[in-house]
DNA sequence: GTTTTAATGTGTATTTTTAACACATTATTG
DNA sequence: CAATAATGTGTTAAAAATACACATTAAAAC
C-alpha cells in the first residue's frame, strides 16, 4: 500500500498512527413475527459485555467495499441474498469499543424471517422483539434506536416493508407491520385507501388459508412499478 | 492498543490487515452569497486529481471522536466555532482514493460566509457556486450531491437555514436561501404565511438599510423555541 | 344447522394542508 | 413629483389527512 503522508496536514502524527483505527460494520437486521418487529441479535462474548445482546457485525476487510461488507455479514449470518440494506450512520466515539479504536458503520436490513433457517443453538443467534430490548453491548442500543428511527421515516414514503413479509400477504398483515414499526394504531379504512391509491399492490385474487376467521384477500408487492435504482453512494 | 483478533471470525486475516484502512472526514461546507448556494472547496494537490476542486477533509486521529474530527476541520479551515454540522454518509468503495484504502465520512455544514475571513490566496480555498460544479476530485462530486440532497430534505422540516444567514435578515433573504437550496421558485405569500405559522421568527421591528428599494422588516431566528438537542449518535 | 364470534371490506363527511392567485403600499431613484 | 421596484397582505380552490359506522363473511361454538 502506498504511503499517504500527504494527508497529514499537521505533521505531528505519522501515517502509522492513522492506520491504528479499525473499521467495522454493524447490521440491524429487522424481521417481523407474531405481529412484532424483531431484530436479529447475538450473545456477546467479549468479556466487558459478556452475555449481553449485540448486533451482527464484523471488521471491514481491506479489499472489500463498505457496502459489500454489510452484504457479506448478512449472507453469512442469515444465508439470505438479495435483501434490503441501507446505510444509516457511522458511530465513531473514541471509546465505543473496549478492544481498541473501532469505528463502525451501521446498516439496517429488512428480511422475511420465514425465508431462512438460523442455526439458533449454534451461534446464540436470536430474533428479539425490538420493544423489549432495554440495553445492549457496546453502543448497540444507540445504533438500534437510530436505525429504528430511520426505518420509521423510511416507510412513510418508500415501499420497503414488503421485505419483511412473504411474497403473498393480506392487507391486515401489511397494516400490522406498519403498526409494529411505528408503534401505534392505524385506522383500517384509511390505511387501505392510502395503499390502493399509491398503487403499490397487486390483487392476487386469492384468499388467506388456515386463518381462524374470515380470510382476507392476498396481495403482492407491485415491484414493476419501482425500477431498481442502484445508488452509487458508497 | 489491545489486540482485537476476537473480531476476525474467519481467521484468514490478521489484525494487522484490518488496520490497513484509514478513516477520513470530508466536510461539505455550504454558504450563501449573491443569492446563490455555495460550497467551500480547495484546489487538490494530489497528482491524480491535480488542480481539481475537492472538499475539505482530513484523516481522523486515533484519539479523536469522529464528530470532533469534522469540527476540527471546520475550525481550522474557517475559524468558525459553533456551526451547524450533520453527519450524512460514509463512502467506502475500495478504490475511491488513489493513495490507499481510505474510507470517508461526509458531513455537511452551514455557515454564514460573512462571519469569517478566509485566507483565500494562501490555501486556494474558494467559495464556489454549487450549481456550477460539474466534477471534483475523488468521489467528491458524489459526496456533494448526496449532502445537497440531504440538505434539501432537511430544510423542509427543520430550522437550519438560519445558519446560512446573518443574525438579522429579511424575509426576502430567507426565501432566497430556500430558493437557492431547492433550486426552484417559491410563492412569496405562501412562503411568508408558512413561516409566520411555524413561529420560527421573531420580528425585530427594524428595517433593512442600504437597500436600493423599499426596505423589508428584519427578523431573527426564534432560537428559544428549539432547545438544543444534543444527539449522542456518533 | 343455527347462532355466535371475530375478523374482513367498504364510503362519506370534516378538517387540515397546500397551492394558486392580484393589488395596494412604501421608499428610492431619476 | 413621477416612475420604479421592491415589500406586504387575504381569499379561494384543490388536495390530503382524519374521523367515523355498518354490512359481510367464514370459522367456531353450541
Amino acid at each position: 500500500m502506498k504511503q499517504i503522508s500527504r494527508f497529514s496536514h499537521f505533521g505531528e502524527l505519522s501515517d502509522k498512527d492513522y492506520f491504528r483505527i479499525a473499521l467495522s460494520v454493524d447490521c440491524v437486521i429487522f424481521g417481523f413475527e407474531d405481529d412484532e418487529l424483531k431484530v436479529l441479535v447475538i450473545k456477546c462474548n467479549i468479556k466487558e459485555y459478556k452475555g449481553m445482546w449485540s448486533l451482527l457485525g464484523d471488521l471491514v476487510r481491506p479489499d472489500e467495499d463498505l457496502d459489500s461488507a454489510s452484504y457479506r455479514i448478512l449472507k453469512d449470518r442469515t444465508g439470505l441474498d438479495d435483501v434490503y440494506l441501507e446505510q444509516v450512520q457511522t458511530f465513531g466515539k473514541v471509546n465505543r469499543h473496549p478492544a481498541g479504536r473501532v469505528i463502525t458503520t451501521a446498516y439496517f436490513s429488512l428480511v422475511n424471517i420465514k425465508d431462512h433457517q438460523l442455526k439458533l443453538s449454534d451461534n446464540e443467534l436470536h430474533w428479539h422483539p425490538v420493544k423489549e430490548i432495554a440495553e445492549m453491548a457496546f453502543d448497540h442500543k444507540n445504533i438500534l434506536d437510530t436505525c429504528l428511527e430511520r426505518l420509521r421515516e423510511k416507510i412513510q414514503d418508500h415501499p420497503v416493508v414488503f421485505n419483511l413479509l412473504p411474497k403473498k400477504f393480506s392487507l391486515r398483515e401489511l397494516q400490522s407491520v406498519y403498526e409494529a414499526v411505528l408503534n401505534c394504531e392505524l385506522d383500517r379504512r384509511n390505511f387501505r385507501k392510502k395503499f390502493f391509491m399509491m398503487d403499490w399492490l397487486i390483487d392476487l385474487n386469492e384468499l388467506e388459508e388456515d386463518v381462524p376467521h374470515r380470510p382476507g384477500k392476498l396481495y403482492k408487492f407491485n415491484a414493476a412499478k419501482f425500477a431498481k435504482k442502484t445508488k452509487k453512494v458508497s
